[in-house]
DNA sequence: TTGTAGGCGTTATCAC
DNA sequence: GTGATAACGCCTACAA
């Protein structure tokens, strides 16, 4: 079914049905109806890659997402579903691309055949060889996250050296003098994810600020790595009265290592951290947390994205969030024992 | 860039370029050598609108999936990140909508302007609009899941009937004569969602077969629920001894329920069901479950949907999986008291 | 208010 | 072994 064979139904010429469709020229309500009857019969819609092909733009975002191989996290599944639901609110398709590295196949299609109009790019690292080739093809991109080189590009992102330090110095007011940071991976650290080693690095600046004494050991991203850690915790650093958190992932094995070496919370162990909010609810006692919007980055980088495909020449936006922590119920004083 | 201008630089026609590029013409190999120099210097891709437009087939799949105001269960997770990692293994992509319904203007966009060359839909009903639409529209399509009238479809499904029976079995034969179901949610019933009423059926057979007396409850797909539903099964039936349950979502919730009420599992309490294997393995202890493949079946259904494409006239394929019972550490004999 | 015609970038048929 | 050319379905000047 194309827009020749309606034409031809309707006795007017392919222009006017284009017109009709589009309404970028008047067309006589007789005719309008007459067309539209036809169109509603046979169900026909216009083929998207002529269009495509013509106007040169395809309706189509891309989202390149973690490799499936990684199990995506809470809070990235928070920001696929976001970012999906905010582009159908606009009319716009969104085309995955599970892709780690550089040279993905998938990357590669996605982003030089014209197949999307413009990119939206998770889980950044510091340096990233994807910015690079996007930079290259000149395709409109937004990153989740953000580069070490944060000024070329536009990106939303959770200003995790703030949440972080504010953590410590919540907890240092509580009178925690021993705290540990519970980062992310070793392997994600090694590869330069911002997020790892902003933390890492605005938590060493509070401690020592304080003056107190820090940990910063990083954990797996999965349940199990997170019990072992606490286990460990509780081995190597029996000073540490309080943890601040950044693994998502690890908090149910975080919450099970507690049980299962029976230290109250907050009573003899104070948690704050980041996480989305739904975890930070779901954990007993319930977490105090920066909860991160991930509905509103989504939102805000598909927004992003779309007016810098509309003027690739302006300069870059950036979003910063720094959500409020809420108060829960798993901090509490230092025990003056 | 475009094909023309390959062809310029390489000093061809453009159809030698496109022959080189393809392969379905002999070219002489110094020409191509020259072609692909040039490509390479200028990174030239064919464009996908073109070519789909020419060929009349997009090489993307379309995979529906629920909207993101619903959140995805880790089993539903693992759909997707299988069908897009199976779908880029064989050179496609994959264009998401997230519906429900069949009025979505996603859903319709997706199917009908020729967008995608088949699509894979998740999360079917018993009667599922959206599988009459697609019918309908003549576009191949594969379901996770299946209907109430399961031979005019192609489908991957687990058959929750079985396997449900197969745990109050193992169950009865430990000696457990109280058995309650943990079901899906009232909505998802009510809705006509397959799974949770295939299981409801083939418990109260099994019950039935065993002469034990069954307790079928629903639960919303959310851990606060399951906690919740753990309360309100030791309040109001309290000879119950054992849970088959089929909401994953839940187990967490569930968890919790059973640590607060202190209830020793499996000697106080037995239960078995049907998870993801991540979800199993998290439970403590470790849960006696049947391991949802979804890995597997992704891969499946993505298979099942080329065929289709290839030949759409073929009969419709099926395939229902059973996987095995994995014997972990929450069931054992019911208490002789 | 409506129709005609050209071109978007490919691939494939036909001719050489 | 290679080149010209006609489609694919749509949109949009330009013409009437």
């Amino acid at each position: 079914m194309n827009i020749g064979e309606i034409a031809r139904r309707a006795g007017v010429s392919r222009s006017t049905v284009s017109y009709a469709l589009t309404g970028r020229r008047p067309v006589s309500a007789e005719t309008r109806q007459r067309i539209q009857a036809v169109i509603d019969e046979l169900g026909y819609r216009p083929n998207a890659a002529a269009r495509a092909l013509k106007e040169g733009r395809t309706r189509t975002l891309g989202l390149v997402i973690p490799p499936a191989s990684a199990r995506l996290t809470d809070m990235q599944l928070g920001f696929v579903a976001s970012v999906v639901e905010a582009a159908a609110q606009a009319d716009l398709d969104v085309l995955l691309s599970p892709s780690g590295g550089d040279h993905d196949r998938s990357f590669e299609r996605l982003i030089s055949g014209n197949r999307v109009d413009g990119v939206i790019l998770m889980e950044i690292r510091l340096e990233d060889e994807r910015v690079t080739r996007l930079h290259r093809e000149g395709l409109p991109f937004v990153t989740i996250g953000h580069t070490a080189h944060p000024h070329g590009t536009c990106w939303v992102d959770v200003d995790y050296g703030t949440l972080v330090a504010r953590c410590v110095h919540h907890l240092a007011d509580l009178g925690h003098r021993g705290i540990a940071l519970l980062n992310r991976s070793t392997e994600l650290i090694a590869a330069g994810y911002g997020p790892a080693h902003r933390a890492q690095a605005a938590f060493a600046e509070a401690i020592h600020q304080r003056g107190l004494t820090g940990v910063d050991l990083p954990c797996a991203d999965d349940p199990a790595a997170g019990e072992e850690w606490f286990e460990q915790l509780r081995d190597r650093h029996p000073g540490v009265t309080a943890i601040t958190t950044i693994n998502e992932a690890a908090l149910p094995g975080l919450q099970r290592g507690i049980e299962r070496l029976d230290v109250a919370v907050p009573r003899e162990m104070s948690i704050a951290g980041v996480a989305a909010r739904h975890w930070a609810e779901g954990f007993r006692p319930q977490l105090t947390a920066a909860d991160v919007p991930t509905l509103e980055m989504g939102a805000h980088a598909v927004a992003l994205l779309l007016e810098r495909i509309a003027t690739p020449t302006a300069p870059p936006r950036h979003l910063l969030l720094t959500p409020p922590i809420s108060l829960r119920d798993s901090t509490g004083p230092a025990r003056t024992t």
